[in-house]
RNA sequence: GUCCCCAUCGUCUAGGCUGGUCUAGGACACCAGGUUUUCAUCCUGGUAACAGGGGUUCAAAUCCCCUUGGGGACGCCA
């Protein structure tokens, strides 16, 4: 058995969404856990909607993921190029040995003959396909047509005979009656070879061996697998994967939210968390662990476990698993990871990083995703220092206010930011212990009811904030 | 409409191929309790599902059929 040849086909006429994401990973994981090849072929046949700008954001995408391929548009490979777009001599060539053979005929009907065939096939209940009604014309009357250059596509011609059966490995064989096939276009009118012809002598002529696609592309490949026959060549296999659906189990679309690979980035999601989040959509490990890293994801992940349901997209889980990734993360990491999001908000220049790291190092627990940092951040900055209403209320409480004071008067007479030493000496001149000690000092000191834990604040905070703090809490008070 | 696919907790799923060990397991979310000065983290516990009907069988979540529901395809989109 020779190496394996995978690849993934993106039509570069948008940004990269979860569902081909998904595609993408699970063909870069069997991949590589065959130690196979990856091919990244771009399907650009969409003159009108195909852009470059939407081919590169793709890749960053693909990259950010932390995918990689062997064969590509910017990688090169014996089978290239690798953009449908560069690719039509090779498509011009094939869809004349068809013609020849007599498995494809021109077909001059007009879009508006289309649409009117089409809606009397289905006011009869038929399936709405091609009539066949440009296979009347004798080659000299094809000719007549050719010369006065009257508008024409090429279509397959489906022939009678044995039905065609898909080996899907994860439906299974699956039946198609040739009748319910119906002649399908392989050259627009403009001459470009259209997806279904272009996919098959791409898949062809690249060696694939396996195709690992989307289920909406199920019902099209009896249709592939004809021309495969009929060119000669040996079809690949086949791996067709449920959808991915809205929480509506619609077609997942913009309305159901963040749709694509790009805002989860944005959103300040960890490129990993969000590839196993995804692998998870389809997929299970045998030992029904669920955080897996990437050595585990190639080592494990084979077609066998493949779920044939469609599932939903729903990110609850996705939050959950990314805190658990960001705690996994070592101190450098995590700095590196949140880096971008809190110069959003923060002046890093001003920053002592060492200082700072520290400060995320208390911080880490608590961040879900990476921008809930900057909230975060706000107790340990003076310009964001301030009491709100709800906290100056609480301050009515006397045990508060005294605590408060005895705070002030130790800091007055003591230089030190050592919290241990605070808390006993203000819970020894006041009386005030436990939660009634606690309460105070953190208000006073970070002006928020909730937070991490003091002791590890306030040596962060330093001396000089400290009485700052109280001294501008001490004022907004009245005291 | 026709063809094809799919159907287990709210969500992701295990189990189904090779019926009994499934009074259906795990995870997220949710609820309760514990830890913590508080919040977060962490720990413990709980609520919650085999779409419906028929069959096969001593026995069905598991096999078969029908119904229902959902999705996809039927494009000079991919």
């Amino acid at each position: 058995m020779g190496k394996r040849r995978y690849r993934y086909a993106p039509s570069p006429t948008g940004v990269l969404h979860v569902g081909n994401a998904r595609t993408a990973i699970y063909n870069w994981l069997l991949a590589r856990h065959y130690e196979s090849t990856l091919i990244l072929r771009i399907e650009d046949t969409d003159k009108e909607r195909s852009t470059p700008e939407s081919e590169k954001a793709i890749l960053q995408d693909l990259k950010w993921l932390g995918l990689d391929w062997d064969e590509g548009p910017d990688k090169g490979g014996d089978c290239g190029p690798y953009r449908q777009s560069e690719r039509g001599h090779l498509y011009e060539e094939y869809q004349h040995i068809l013609l020849q053979k007599k498995r494809a005929y021109y077909c001059f009907c007009t879009p508006e003959e289309l649409k009117q065939q089409r809606e009397e096939l289905l006011s009869q209940s038929l399936m709405p396909q091609y009539t066949g009604r440009c296979l009347k014309y004798s080659e000299s009357q094809v000719k007549i047509f050719l010369n006065q250059n009257k508008p024409y596509v090429v279509r397959y011609h489906v022939l009678p005979g044995d039905p065609v059966i898909v080996h899907d490995q994860v439906r299974g064989d699956v039946k198609f009656e040739r009748e319910t096939i119906g002649d399908f276009v392989i050259a627009k009118s403009d001459g470009g070879a259209t997806y279904q012809f272009a996919c098959v002598v791409d898949d062809a002529l690249m060696k694939v061996t396996h195709v690992v696609r989307g289920d909406d592309h199920l019902s099209n490949t009896p249709k592939q697998l004809l021309i495969f026959e009929d060119l000669g060549f040996k079809p690949p296999v086949y791996a067709h994967l449920p959808m991915v659906l809205g929480i509506d189990r619609k077609k997942l679309s913009k309305r159901h939210g963040a749709v694509s690979v790009g805002e989860y980035k944005e959103k300040g999601y960890l490129p990993h968390a969000f590839l196993n989040f995804l692998v998870l959509l389809g997929w299970s490990s045998e030992t029904e662990d669920e955080l897996l890293e990437k050595e585990r994801l190639i080592k494990e992940f084979t077609e066998k476990r493949l779920s044939r349901s469609p599932s939903i997209f729903e990110t609850g889980k996705l939050d959950w698993m990314n805190g658990q990734y960001i705690r996994k993360l070592s101190l450098e990491e995590f700095y590196q990871s949140e880096l971008s999001f809190i110069e959003k908000e923060y002046d890093l220049k001003r920053m002592d990083i060492k200082w700072l790291k520290q400060v995320l190092a208390v911080l880490q627990t608590a961040v879900v995703k990476l921008p809930d940092i900057c909230k975060e951040l706000e107790i340990f900055f003076e310009d964001r220092f301030h009491l709100s209403p709800e906290v100056k209320k609480e301050f009515q409480n006397e045990d508060f206010k005294k605590v408060l004071i005895g705070l002030k008067e130790f800091l007055e007479k003591s230089e030190t930011s050592d919290f241990e030493v605070i808390k006993k000496s203000v819970s020894e001149q006041t009386g005030a212990k436990g939660k009634n000690l606690f309460m105070p000092l953190r208000l006073a000191i970070t002006g928020q009811k909730h937070g991490p834990e003091l002791s590890l604040v306030v040596p962060l905070l330093g001396y000089k904030n400290l009485k700052k703090r109280i001294e501008h809490t001490m004022k907004e008070l009245g005291l």
